[in-house]
RNA sequence: AGCCUGGUGGUGUAAUGGUAGCACAGAGGUUUUUGGUACCUUUAGUUGGGGUUCGAGUCCCUGCCGGGCUGCCA
């Protein structure tokens, strides 16, 4: 089977669907598609998910996607979150070219459409509050009630409308309405709001509008001018559709298609805005780039690659049904990519140290390190290697199981990259704290192999004493301790599921010298441990602060829970 | 309650009337100068009940369960 019949065969519905359309000519082939986000906040991973959807479905079909900032409300949405928006969707790796966009950019052209559904018949000016507006609408089994105002004249809807847009009026006393069907079964459909009066200032239109299209009026409209083919957005926006489809039919505008798929949940994550919202603002973590958040910005200073997070959305696939992914997913995803680039080098969290009684004193020596054995063109470099070292403290135990490979009295272990030592002596303080280890290294062993061929089970990472930099290493863990942080038993919230040991502070990491020339943010291996990015705190000053992006698997660990 | 929508191993996703497959997770193993990686093996699934058909995850009926909808948010 060729790969072009392979890949065809495993579409989703969604791909499946615009395959159809373009072979069936529909559009003339073109495949057009957006990502809509509105500026009222930062973008998460579930966002990621609709970019790579959106940008996928053009680049696999030959197609376009635009980027449209869906600015119709004033009162919530902030240029910081505009540009924001831009700066992550790039370094997510997509590009739409000139194609940038605000739903703004069509208010003159809505504000029109909106007179034209007056004209003919299809929208009013309606006077009724917040409240009776409610109480006109019905419920889930009962049809609503026509507005006293329905019946108004085209002329007088005119003059009302023409007067909201002069800001005549007060926020909330009216707006208008399209005149649909107030017994439809879909709530949407009960002669929706299209226009509402809001006296705010717009980030881009500053104070030219009184009034603002809703999103059922600019959204689809918004598509239609841009010559969007498929216009592809979350589940919740499915009872909106036919009233898309409405206004597309009634303006007589070019009818895009919308596609709903279910959108991303994580396990032990929250992924809504308002709820992350909150954990920022009430102090659970130190911002929306905090490392530990599933913000892209959060994500990208914790280490996470843009590859690895494609390569999750894809893997995720689409659907309609509603899904949680498990984290472990996305955390093979990110060890696979940077297993691949990240660079290696060696540390010690909880430095031991270790003194090589046979080593000759005051003499240091280099030895070659493999940069990255999954990419022979990265080379090697020298690391510094003297009498005193320091290996991890969890390296060594006194009194070890059977299995475990590490040091311990009269067990030999490799160095990486450098010698065989055993330890012939523990060092204890009054607590009977370990605190010294004394060694004899194999002169022989240099490189990590001997004459002899004989073999060792294990081998460590150490950094050399006097040439080692030390550190401060954040570890993160999950957020929140339970796979679902919106179950709480007895009427809490999903703060109460928070885990406080999502993060762990280490002040006196040792790492080999050359971390420092590590761009910041740019993951690289301490082998043996994990993965590690230099975080902004403390750039440009002599203090170094390590996050860890994700711990190294561990089947060691695992065996012996 | 009404309307809409969905239900395939633990999780996610394929199979569009013809061998239920893939990935992650789990278990076991091989290799290994990272207890990493890679590779191999393996456990585990069509929501219940009827029907149509030579043949049903797929079509029909019905039950059950999940999600969404009563903003002048998107």
């Amino acid at each position: 089977m060729s790969d072009s019949e392979q890949t065809e065969k495993n579409l989703d519905f969604i791909r499946t669907r615009v395959q159809t359309d373009q072979r069936s000519g529909k559009n003339e082939g073109r495949v057009h598609t957006r990502f809509p986000p509105e500026p009222n906040g930062y973008l998460h991973l579930g966002h990621a998910k609709s970019i790579c959807l959106n940008f996928g479905i053009a680049q696999e079909f030959g197609g376009l996607c635009n980027l449209r900032l869906d600015d119709t409300n004033p009162v919530a949405e902030k240029t910081e979150y505009a540009e924001a928006i831009q700066s992550d969707v790039r370094w997510l790796g997509f590009d739409w070219e000139e194609r940038f966009f605000h739903a703004s950019d069509y208010f003159d052209q809505l504000h029109a459409w909106a007179v034209q559904l007056i004209k003919n018949g299809k929208a009013f000016v309606c006077d009724l509050t917040f409240e009776e507006m409610r109480t006109y609408r019905g419920n889930l089994v009962e049809a609503g009630t026509n507005s006293p105002y329905r019946d108004r004249s085209i002329e007088e809807n005119l003059e009302l409308f023409e007067k909201m847009k002069l800001g005549e009026f007060p926020d909330g006393s009216k707006t208008l309405r399209a005149r649909i069907d107030m017994s439809s079964p879909n709530l949407n459909m009960r002669d929706p709001v299209i226009y509402r009066i809001i006296h705010q200032q717009h980030p881009k239109t500053g104070d030219k509008w009184k009034i603002y299209p809703s999103y059922d009026f600019a959204h689809g409209q918004s598509d239609s001018l841009e010559g969007i083919t498929h216009s592809i957005c979350t589940l919740e926006f499915e009872h909106h559709r036919p009233l898309y489809d409405w206004l597309c039919e009634n303006l007589g505008i070019y009818h895009p298609q919308q596609i709903e798929f279910a959108r991303l949940n994580l396990n032990y994550t929250v992924m809504s805005k308002r709820k992350m919202l909150r954990l920022v603002e009430e102090g659970h973590v130190n911002g929306w780039d905090d490392p530990r958040m599933p913000t892209l910005q959060g994500m990208r200073r914790r280490g996470y690659t843009p590859q690895s997070i494609r390569d999750f959305c894809e893997k995720v696939g689409v659907a309609k049904r509603d899904n949680v992914i498990e984290v472990e997913l996305l955390e093979h995803c990110l060890r696979h990519d940077l297993n691949l680039c990240a660079p290696r080098k060696l540390g010690v969290l909880e430095p031991l140290k270790v003194t090589i009684s046979n080593y000759p004193d005051g003499q240091v020596e280099q030895v070659d390190a493999v940069n990255n054995p999954e990419d022979p063109d990265a080379g090697t470099r020298t690391v510094n290697f003297s009498k005193h070292i320091y290996v991890d403290r969890n390296d060594f135990m006194e009194d070890p199981p059977k299995k475990y490979f590490r040091m311990s009295p009269g067990r030999e272990v490799r160095l990486k990259y450098a010698y065989y030592i055993t330890c012939t002596e523990v060092i204890k303080d009054e607590g009977g704290k370990v605190i010294e280890l004394i060694c004899e290294y194999d002169p022989q062993s240099r490189g990590g192999d001997t004459p002899d061929g004989r073999k060792v089970k294990g081998t460590i990472q150490w950094v050399d004493a006097s040439s080692a930099q030390s550190c401060e290493v954040r570890l993160y863990d999950r957020l929140f301790k339970t796979p679902d942080p919106d179950k709480v038993e007895g009427g809490g919230d999903f703060t109460d599921n928070l885990n406080p040991d999502s993060l762990q502070t280490i002040k006196t990491a040792l790492v080999e010298k050359s971390v420092i020339e590590m761009q910041t943010g740019k993951p690289f291996q301490l082998e043996r441990v994990g993965y590690f990015c230099i975080d902004p705190d403390e750039a440009g000053s002599a203090k170094l602060v390590l996050n860890r992006t994700v711990a190294m698997r561990d089947s060691w660990a695992k065996a012996n829970k």
